[in-house]
DNA sequence: CTGAAAGCGCTTACAG
DNA sequence: CTGAAAGCGCTTACAG
């Protein structure tokens, strides 16, 4: 129609150099003439091309992850028919030297993009840098690394979600004054402070009748949080409530079950697992705030996608929303 | 590797008649050993395939309606890259004759699938009936048809979704007792039966003290929704709170605000709209149970693809959940 | 029961 | 600056 061959077809669709304007405008006429839209699955076989993509996890055991993980792996599979391979990398525990030297010195040769979860380290903020200057599309995952050149955050604003379970503790408490425990697996991780200040700022404004205490610290481990916790509820015998920013719900659960008092304490805990949705249907534990595993894997594999092909990003089918989840609303089939 | 030619592997894979078991052992043999995966994407390209999928909407003016539309638009956006066209169909007001002539006779041969938003009828069910008896794949949404032959329900659980809307209601409402107001759009929809029916069963069951009153009709018209609302604020000095099962949320919230009692009444309404945003942005509205409809939109299209290329669906990835929104977890941009 | 060849819509060297 | 031809991984008639 516009009286050229493939080739040159081509040269326009792909903006590529050494066409004439007035045939680039002839093209681009008969394009708009016919409705033309690529075939992006013909254009990506012709190319050949392949995308390898790495995600970066830390090695931790708890079910939220297990559940992230579950979610990645299905996501490579589905992945593997459309040309795509995804790789998982376990970072031991906090050991962000090992990231650096396994993820940092990786170029645009080796890998098509980066997802990492890590928290906020300077060493991790250079192995983005590095990622980045050498053409690596990076993409952060649940904890954000808002001070790195990652091209795109893929989770939940941890301020909101900590504010919407403030929200819920406070309307669930009605009329009842008192304390809510506060519990975190670290008092560093930039994702359990965000959401504490969330938390803090609904109590302050709207509940000021309820005192939330200093966060305890669990450190990732059921048996320990269980003890900091039993310690706290003895301590304060006005304890109304427990929240548990990211602290293990088991051993927080075990705490509140096994603590003596009249009315039960309102607990209100984040990420769901299934653990936590077997607390909520036994009601010992009232309200869960999550994000869902699968949309995150999904999304951080088509942002790195769009980044590579340079398509654009549809911002609300990427956008992560803050569940919230209780009794009645568990999802039925898993 | 298996010493055959393209054609017989293609056989294979495809499962198609008349090859030797003895040759089909050597492919398969070979497919694992190699870890091979066909590349679908070429396959398609290779058989020309296109899909054309319909679904079909009823005419309705609402903010939920508006969303959903415009979901399904982008999904047929994004699907035109991928080989698939999708169209609409808007049927007039309850007109299910105008949907039955058609969508009744559809055929193979016109529609690779289609998704079908209808109130429960005879006459939407032999529809259904008819296209399945012609091979045409079919997903309900939104609105089930439990007792149709349909393929695939694309929504949510309403008896749930009334469930969890009546826990929030008994919860926020905290030690208050008095009567609640239940507004519906029709009674005749079985949605909002299912929703009343779940409903009742929270406050029968844990919020005795809290009596729902009669189903009131708004009819999809706000002004009328409003007025039926004033009537019945006024005709009960006790009303602590109003649950719009699928009301016009502009008339029931200016039917709240225009009231005047010493406590604004708890107010619980379904699907999150841009005006419900806004209702609980400003504190009129205390919670919205709602269902993502790009999650619908995207899932409806991927179920009829799996039928027509008889993949297997993921259900964890297919299955809806249902929403719960307060003014914390509000989705921040759109 | 099996294979050779053409073709799906695109891209990629290469030639001019 | 432009085009002819080969090729990406598959499927589809057709021939034997």
């Amino acid at each position: 129609m516009a009286g050229v061959s493939l080739a040159t077809v081509d040269r326009v669709l792909n903006a590529r150099q050494g066409v004439r304007q007035k045939t680039i405008n002839k093209v681009q006429a008969a394009i708009s003439e016919l409705g033309y839209v690529r075939d992006t699955a013909a254009a990506n076989l012709a190319r050949n091309r392949t995308y390898k993509f790495l995600f970066v996890l830390p090695d931790w055991k708890g079910q939220f992850f297990k559940e992230l993980r579950r979610s990645i792996d299905e996501v490579a599979e589905s992945a593997r028919y459309d040309r795509t391979e995804v790789e998982t990398l376990l970072v031991p525990n906090h050991d962000h030297t090992f990231l650096a030297s396994r993820v940092g010195g990786l170029t645009s040769r080796d890998i098509d993009g980066v997802a990492i979860m890590a928290n906020e380290t300077p060493v991790v903020r250079d192995a983005i840098a590095g990622l980045h200057a050498r053409g690596v599309p990076v993409v952060s995952l649940v904890s954000d690394q808002p001070n790195s050149v990652r091209d795109h955050f893929v989770g939940i604003d941890n301020t909101s979600a900590g504010r919407t379970a403030g929200m819920l503790m406070g309307r669930f408490l009605g009329d009842r004054s008192g304390k809510v425990i506060v519990a975190v697996s670290s008092k560093q991780s930039r994702d359990m402070l965000e959401r504490r200040i969330g938390f803090d700022e609904i109590l302050r404004k709207h509940f000021p009748k309820i005192q939330a205490l200093p966060s305890i610290e669990g450190r990732e481990d059921p048996a320990h949080t269980e003890q900091v916790l039993r310690r706290s509820l003895d301590a304060y015998p006005d304890v109304v409530g427990v929240y548990s920013a990211g602290a293990s719900v088991v051993g927080v659960a075990a705490a509140v079950m096994g603590h003596d008092s009249p009315i039960r304490p309102i607990f209100i805990d984040h990420e769901l697992s299934d653990a936590s949705a077997d607390f909520l249907q036994r009601g010992v534990l009232d309200a869960v705030i999550t994000q869902n595993t699968g949309h995150i894997a999904r999304s951080a594999l088509r942002v790195l996608r769009a980044r590579c092909d340079n398509t654009p990003v549809i911002r609300s089918q990427e956008y992560i929303r803050i569940d919230i989840v209780i009794r009645e609303n568990l999802p039925k089939q898993e």
